[in-house]
DNA sequence: GTTCCAAGTAACTCTCTGGTTACTTATTGC
DNA sequence: GCAATAAGTAACCAGAGAGTTACTTGGAAC
C-alpha cells in the first residue's frame, strides 16, 4: 500500500469514492427532474467533481442514467431479499417503504415514461419477480391468500396499491385532502390496506382471526 | 359574415384552427417527452404553424403546458359526467378506458413528477372529486361496496387499480410477462378486477348474485 | 377606402448545456 | 527511479432550443 495510513481522510486520488459521489449526486438529480430535465453540470458540482470524471466514468448521460436506475435497482433487490420470510410484509409495510424511498418510485415512472421497449437489468429483475411469484404461491397453499387469483394479477395489485400514492402525489392531495407525508394519511392508508388484505383471502373457512401481519408477501 | 360562404376548407386565418392545432400536436408531445423532453420547434412543425404563433397564444412553453394540462383535465370531466349512472362504469371500464386514453395517465403523470405543491385547475378537480365521492356513498348505502372502508380511500385504490398498469407500463410486462396492449393481459386484468370489485361488497348478507356490472362508480 | 389590430411569417439572437481538447498530477507495475 | 496509465483540472466549443425582432397581410369597423 502507497496510501499514506493515518491520513485516511483526504487521499488525493479516489476513484470509488468520486465513481459514487456522482452516483449519488446523479440520482438525486434524476429521480428530481428526470432526464431530460437533469443537467450535467449541476450532478458535477452537487457532487464536487469536476464534468470531466463523469464522462470519463460514464461515457454520458445516458450511460450516466443507465447506471444509477441499474444500482437502484441492485439496491432495492438487495434490500428486499433480506426481509423474505419476515411477517412484517405487508401491504401497509410497502407503501410505507414506497413513500419513504421516492427516489426510486420516481425513478420507476420515469423508467416508464422514457419506456421504448427495452428493460434494464432485464434478466435480474425478472429473476426477482419470480422470487416474489413463488412467495405469493406459498401465502396461496398456506390458505393466507384466495387461490382463485392469479399470482402475476396480485402482484401487479400490490404494487398498484403500494405505489400509486407515493407516484401521483397530486391525486393523493386531491382525493385524501392530505400529503402524501402527513402522518395521517399514512396511518389512514395503512388501516385501509389491513382491511383489503383481509378482502383477499379465502372467502370460506378461517376468516377473521388469521394473523393480519402476514397475509402478503 | 364576411367569410366566404362555400369555402369553408381553405379560410386564410382561422384563429381557432391554430389555437386547436397547437394544443393537439402540444399534447402529443408533453405526453411523449414531458415538459422539459418537449421541444416548442416540433410541436410547432408538427402542428403545421409558425412557433410565433405558439407564443402569441400561450405566452410561453409553460402557458401551453398549462394550457395544455387544463384542457385534458376538462375533457376528461366532461366525459366522465357523461356516464355516471352508467351500470358500465366499473374497475374493468376504468382500467380499459386507462389503457386506451394514455396520454392521460401520462399527463398525470408528468404533472405528479413536477409536483410542487400547486395543482392546476384545483377547484374544479376537487369539485369533480367530491362528485365521485358522493356516487361511491350511495353505492354503500345500497350494500354494493363495503361500508367500514373510508370513500377517499376506496376512490384512490381504484385509481391505483386502473391506472397503474399505464403508468408503468415496463412493470406490467416484467410482471405479467405481456404487453399493457396484449389483449390477454387486458382481458385477464379485467376478470381479476371483477373479482376485486366481488371482494369489496359486504361479508355478510348477499353475497354471490348482486350484479357484478355495478359495484363501482 | 382607410385605419387599426389580430393573425401570420421569416430570420435572428443569445443563453444554456452536453460533450471535448489539452493539459497536469498521482499511482502502480517493473 | 521511471514509464505507462489512470485520476483529475480548466477552459473551451458547437449546436440546440427557447424566446424575439421586425416585418407583412387579412379582415372587420367606421
Amino acid at each position: 500500500m502507497a496510501k499514506p495510513v493515518g491520513n485516511e481522510s483526504a487521499p488525493a486520488r479516489n476513484p470509488e469514492r468520486t465513481r459514487e459521489r456522482i452516483l449519488v449526486a446523479a440520482l438525486k438529480e434524476f429521480s428530481a427532474k428526470g432526464f431530460a430535465g437533469a443537467r450535467v453540470d449541476f450532478i458535477a458540482r452537487r457532487a464536487s467533481i469536476n464534468k470531466r470524471m463523469l464522462y470519463h466514468y460514464f461515457g454520458d448521460k445516458e450511460g450516466l442514467f443507465k447506471a444509477v436506475l441499474r444500482r437502484k435497482v441492485s439496491q432495492r433487490q438487495a434490500w428486499a431479499e433480506t426481509l423474505s420470510g419476515d411477517p412484517s410484509e405487508t401491504l401497509g409495510f410497502w407503501f410505507e417503504a414506497a413513500c419513504k424511498d421516492m427516489d426510486w418510485v420516481r425513478m420507476l415512472e420515469w423508467e416508464g415514461l422514457q419506456h421504448n421497449g427495452k428493460i434494464i437489468d432485464e434478466k435480474e429483475r425478472l429473476e426477482s419477480v419470480a422470487r416474489g411469484l413463488k412467495r405469493i404461491r406459498q401465502r396461496q397453499e398456506r390458505g393466507l391468500l384466495s387461490s382463485d387469483l392469479d399470482p402475476r394479477q396480485i402482484m401487479l395489485t400490490m404494487r398498484s396499491l403500494t405505489m400509486f400514492p407515493a407516484a401521483f402525489p397530486q391525486l393523493t392531495r386531491l382525493i385524501t385532502g392530505r400529503a402524501l407525508n402527513d402522518p395521517v394519511f399514512r396511518k389512514e392508508r395503512v388501516e385501509f390496506l389491513k382491511k383489503i388484505g383481509l378482502f383477499l383471502r379465502p372467502a370460506r373457512g378461517h376468516r377473521g382471526k388469521t394473523n393480519v401481519v402476514e397475509q402478503f408477501s
